[in-house]
DNA sequence: GGTTATTACATACTCTCGGTATGTTGCCAT
DNA sequence: ATGGCAACATACCGAGAGTATGTAATAACC
């Protein structure tokens, strides 16, 4: 690999202001209310500009919700990977998934704006990075004795199922004690559905 | 009340007319790719009839909306009112739901395009409706001795994972399989969750 | 029952905005 | 040096949401 030249700095750099532009006024104003102009002149360039790194205003969303997706799976990874017990895997990561979702980029973009803008379909092949977290967890519970036959559509109703925990504390005045009643609700949910048992702790 | 003229009922024909063609074509191709225009030629007037009736583009997707929810809402009371027994009454309520959730227009129009082009805020006061009718059976469950504590976010949750696997037929080629699959599940999730058992009938 | 107001549209227009076509400038290879 | 390409800027086009205005039929009022 060669050293990068001063000049590819700056078409990163360019690139990288477009994309957190765009996150930023998409997240604040939706897809639709905000003008690619807009986005532009925040990163002060040119509609030209934008153009050249991205081939439409649907393209420049697609970039936006990945780099978001991305940065979350990357944090509910990292919370979920030193414990040693499956169970507690799960609810580490399940915990740093609720904490992400505080963050109003992933809310609104990944969760309230891509499906409409993408479509569910393509949507979901993003999500796949971490639905394939949730998937990896289930089959490991399954796999120490869980009472639970792992499938597509198991994995994706209880993603969702967690999606809308997330989208509910987005809602709330007091996220605080949304995001403590979501994560009590979502861990005895996932507890009787995997164990059988009414909580963790009790089990 | 007095007998309708004949103006009125004009009137009337050509709203709804306008809601018909709308609700065909943003079905068909979406909100963002269906033009007043077309609608309103579809409805055979034209875009000022439009505006006359409705007040935006969005307020005509807003009036579709609640029309298609109204009628689904319809299909999963009636199906679920003669049953004595309320977790009867849930499961037959929930197979009238995932069996209308195979009609294109509710797929499309109120869970795909609905939460981004009205917010999942507004979107949710619309469903109130059908998510009144969750929240009624689940109290009763409650009432009749089901291991739960009843809870807004509960219900939202719950008919969230409903609404997941009703996307998730949609999308499957072979829809009759996926809505066996869908039922089979959803009824094992929800016996899990409300009685704390595998399945239903094993209960 | 003639005048006026209002309803229910049609027609014509504006203006924003996504997308394109066409410069223009500097770097890099040969 | 110079041709070519990369990385933008500028100028333009067309589609479509929304508006302003016109108009025919009906309803209201005296």
């Amino acid at each position: 690999m060669t050293v990068k030249t001063r000049r590819q700095e700056y078409v990163e750099a360019t690139r990288t202001a477009l994309l957190d532009s765009a996150g930023r006024l998409f997240t604040e104003k939706g897809f639709a209310h905000t003008s690619l102009d807009e986005v532009a002149a925040s990163a002060r360039v040119t509609k030209g500009a934008l153009y050249h790194h991205f081939s439409s205003k649907q393209a420049l969303f697609e970039h936006v919700l990945e780099g978001v997706n991305e940065r979350i799976a990357e944090a509910v990874m990292s919370a979920g990977g030193n414990a040693d017990d499956p169970w507690e895997r799960m609810t580490s990561g399940l915990d740093a998934f609720l904490d992400a979702c505080l963050d109003d980029e992933y809310q609104r973009i990944c969760l309230q704006q891509g499906p409409a803008v993408l479509g569910w379909e393509r949507c979901r092949e993003i999500e796949a990075r971490m639905m394939g977290l949730l998937d990896a967890m289930l089959a490991e519970l399954a796999d120490s004795g869980a009472r639970l036959t792992p499938s597509p559509l198991l994995t994706r109703v209880l993603f969702r199922m967690v999606s809308e925990t997330a989208l509910a504390i987005g809602e709330a005045e007091d996220k605080k004690a949304a995001r403590a009643e979501a994560g009590e609700l979502v861990t005895g949910l996932l507890a009787s559905i995997l164990r059988g048992a009414p909580t963790a702790d009790e089990g």
